[in-house]
DNA sequence: GTCTATAGCCCGATAGAC
DNA sequence: GTCTATCGGGCTATAGAC
């Protein structure tokens, strides 16, 4: 067949080059301030326009969220995604290094999404989210986990994820990478 | 002198049960809904009375904030006084459990003191937490800390800040205790 | 695709009676 | 120490012109 080629990520930005100026602005001022310390009103400031010229691009504040939220659980995904093509015996390293990579990259977002009520309110019942969550858990712990590695477990995915919320990580960055990746591994080593 | 014995914790709460109550409650929610979340009519609800209730104990909803903050705070002193009074060797392991003994105790309070911005902001303000924070740091780091243990406080500290907010951690009491223990040294060891 | 204008609601905070 | 009542303002969201 020959039917023309359907781009693999048309994604959920239809059209719009202003959406994606829009997601970014508002995804730092989510890290920022948190999803309920801004307002539309913030949003709109930062980009310059209007409150009315940012309901046009999305409907709900709730939606924003969503928006600010894919590209990470898209990541996470791929993370899933290639950790499981890995041998066993290399697929919780594999995984570490992707969060690690995710967490350097996407600092404010991956904070947020683990710690603030309200993105964790509004992804609590998002199917996505959940799927590669439990995914990549499940990459972490391997087959029939311990406690006190689920437990473990708890902790580093903690703070892997709360990397974004401190200050000074931005200095040599091959350095705080391999550093994260081997305190990652040791918190899981049982 | 004799002069009559100044007790020594009076506290900022001068006369009040229901003050207590109050820090309660709020703390409840602040845990659930976040700072910015939860309205003075929130707090309100929950205790049975009208928001003029609220504001005839504190005067705005940044004291309430900090009311909620501060025995979190006195813990963390009283951690670093403990940790300091024991030989260097043995320091860094009773800062850990101390910690970890903190977020079992008040899972939810350390969670946001870590990750909500509107707590955060009041916090970065208030000498009495960053002079206990910067005492639980040095303890944890020792003298003269490696680049690389530094990156490891910053991840462990998220992880077992942040363990309050994980779900399913009231099971085994004192295996959950030596596990998170067990989990922040193998973290911490460089 | 951006604007002005506004509806309708809830917010934090205050005044004053009991 | 709790109440009713209210102020001024910011919030999400909508309507409709350009």
């Amino acid at each position: 067949m020959t039917t023309a080629p359907t781009p693999a990520v048309r994604s959920r930005t239809p059209r719009g080059q202003g959406r994606a100026k829009l997601v970014s602005a508002a995804s730092g001022l989510f890290a920022e301030q948190g999803v309920n310390g801004t307002s539309l009103q913030d949003i709109a400031d930062k980009l310059g326009v209007t409150k009315a010229a940012v309901y046009h691009q999305f409907a709900s504040k709730e939606q924003i969220v969503i928006a600010v939220a894919e590209p990470v659980i898209d990541r996470l995904s791929q993370i899933a995604d290639a950790a499981s093509a890995r041998p066993a015996a290399h697929r919780v390293r594999a995984t570490i290094e992707g969060l690690v990579d995710l967490v350097l990259s996407e600092s404010g977002t991956a904070a947020i999404m683990r710690s603030d009520p309200s993105m964790a309110q509004t992804l609590s019942t998002h199917e996505a989210y959940l799927q590669q969550i439990t995914r990549i858990d499940a990459l972490l712990l391997g087959p029939d986990p311990s406690a006190e590695r689920r437990i473990a477990l708890a902790f580093a995915g903690g703070g892997i994820m709360s990397i974004g919320g401190v200050p000074g990580m931005e200095g040599a960055p091959g350095e705080v990478r391999s550093a994260l990746i081997a305190a990652m591994e040791r918190a899981l080593a049982i």
